[in-house]
RNA sequence: GUGGCCGUAGCUCAGUUGGCAGAGCGCCGGGAUGUGGCCCCGGAGGUCGCGGGUUCGAAACCCGUCGGUCACCCCA
């Protein structure tokens, strides 16, 4: 294939944003923003690669993440680097070398990347928000990051979705709880799908959540974990099962809830749409990760945190119908039929005065200058031709709503288009979004 | 990594058994002697993804390849 027809086009599993629906990005990112760092959270902006050993030790180097998905790479200087396939373990390594007092409570917005197979609802650039918080064990934590994801995802207008929540169990009792399952399984070897038939020594948990019917049938009555947590595991989870019944916050008990990263101990949780069709509707999911700090050479540090995934969430407003976001409508479009150096200035006053305005180019018709005028959104036209030119005015014609055009000076132009475009000078309260941080990251 | 389906104009797609490359939308111009939306007329725009094969003749049939999409695996 000619290199034409392949090289401008973006790669494979990636993505353009582009404008109106970037707009929904940015106020997506601004709610996200507004709403964690009400609750204390502040923005972390880490590297977008890594030293490979951040993601290797902490996800686990029996994870798919980990094993299949990771661009990892060697720069110049020969160090070993990844593209991260993740948001939690490059700012726990932040913390690390950085040792902020705790608690330590931080969000971030960013890219993740993993070379899977691309289908709806999965890329191998995604963007992911999320919070992570150090420091306290307290189950009351685990409440809190699990309300803000919920708390989030219904101030969006979303409806149909579900928490799904479990407890992964600690150092002291999941070993056990692994050599019971492993037994339970080995019994019934020949049940399960090869796949899992394989795995079974390497990390039995997976079987839990195989999808196949022959393995379905098998878990149906393996051991649960729920069932073997020590007592100090028990308690945490009763807490937190507690507290999100106090918050009003649904959720549902699934004991195959085994998340693909090895640092989760204790609480996972995960939001799947019900409204989704695709098969990749999970939308956010998260957990405790007690033992992460010190795998990444820290002091024995508690942690949780969650991730969302920006693409699968806003797939999710669409199938729900809800968070439209309209972009903000220009105040005039400037028509020039008079030569262009009138366009040229009078846009340029329009815009000093911190008003929205933009023009066109190449001379058109008149016409044809209107028609964009209308596409554009803008509220009014502001005609000059040679009878302005000549008269010292502009003709203001209102694009939208009722109201006949009329003739102003040309210098009451600013006054006259603020009133006739009810005034929405750049500056007001909707683009202070930037205050939370570059959206570029995202 | 494995499998199903699909690649024709900027977009969405027709294209009969193999016989001149099409429509709608969008874009540009005109109807309107200075006026957007609705309507009418005209125009620009395509190596039918790419390469090979079959054939008098291929967008169509065959092989390969690249790309897209959906699903599996896994995850946001």
């Amino acid at each position: 294939m000619p290199d034409d027809s392949t090289v401008a086009r973006a790669p494979s599993g990636t993505h353009d944003v582009l404008w109106p629906e970037s707009t929904r990005w940015e106020s997506l990112l601004a709610a996200f923003a507004s709403r964690v760092e009400g609750a204390g959270y502040g923005l972390a902006h880490t590297p977008i690669f890594e030293d490979v050993r951040v993601f290797r030790r902490g996800i686990g180097e029996a994870s798919d993440v980990v094993g299949k998905e990771m661009y990892e790479f060697e720069d110049r200087g020969g160090r070993a680097l990844a593209l991260r396939p993740e948001g939690t373990a490059p700012v726990v390594r932040a913390f690390v070398q950085h040792r902020p007092p705790l608690p330590w409570k931080a969000w971030y917005a960013t890219p993740a990347f993993r070379y899977e197979r691309p289908q709806a609802g999965r890329y191998r650039q995604h963007h992911q928000l999320g919070v992570e918080a150090l420091g306290p064990a307290d189950p009351d934590l685990d409440v809190e990051v699990v309300s803000l994801a919920e708390g989030f995802f219904r101030s969006l207008g979303l409806a149909e979705f579900e928490l799904r929540l479990n407890s992964m169990g600690d150092q002291a009792c999941r070993p056990a709880y692994l050599e019971l399952l492993r037994a339970y399984l080995s019994e019934h070897r020949d049940e399960l799908c090869p796949e899992h038939r394989q795995r079974l020594d390497a990390n039995p948990l997976r079987a839990l959540d195989c999808k196949r019917p022959e393995c379905r049938a098998v878990t149906a009555g393996a051991p649960s974990l729920a069932d073997h947590l020590c007592d100090p595991c028990r308690r945490h989870f009763e807490r937190v099962r507690a507290g999100l019944g106090a918050l009003g916050i649904p959720f549902v008990l699934d004991h195959r809830l085994v998340r693909g990263f090895d640092y989760y101990t204790r609480t996972t949780f995960e939001f799947s749409s019900e409204a989704l069709e695709a098969a990749q509707n999970g939308i956010g999911g998260g957990g405790r990760y007690d033992g992460l700090v010190e795998m990444l050479g820290g002091p024995p540090t508690p942690g949780i945190g969650f991730g969302i995934g920006v693409e699968r969430l806003l797939l999710a407003c669409d199938a729900e119908s809800v968070f439209p976001v309209a972009p903000v409508p220009l105040d005039a479009y400037v028509v020039d039929v008079a030569g262009g150096t009138a366009a040229r200035d009078l846009t340029d006053t329009l815009r000093r005065a911190g008003l929205r305005a933009d023009r066109a180019f190449d001379d058109r018709s008149m016409k044809s200058q209107l028609k964009s005028a209308d596409r554009s959104g803008a509220r009014v036209a502001v005609i000059i031709g040679p009878d302005e030119v000549a008269g010292g005015v502009v003709t203001l014609r209102p694009l939208r709503g009722s109201g006949g055009q009329r003739t102003v000076p040309l210098d009451g132009v600013v006054a006259a288009v603020r009133d006739a475009a009810g005034h929405d000078p750049i500056g007001d309260d909707r683009s202070r979004h930037d205050a939370a941080g570059p959206a570029s990251t995202v």
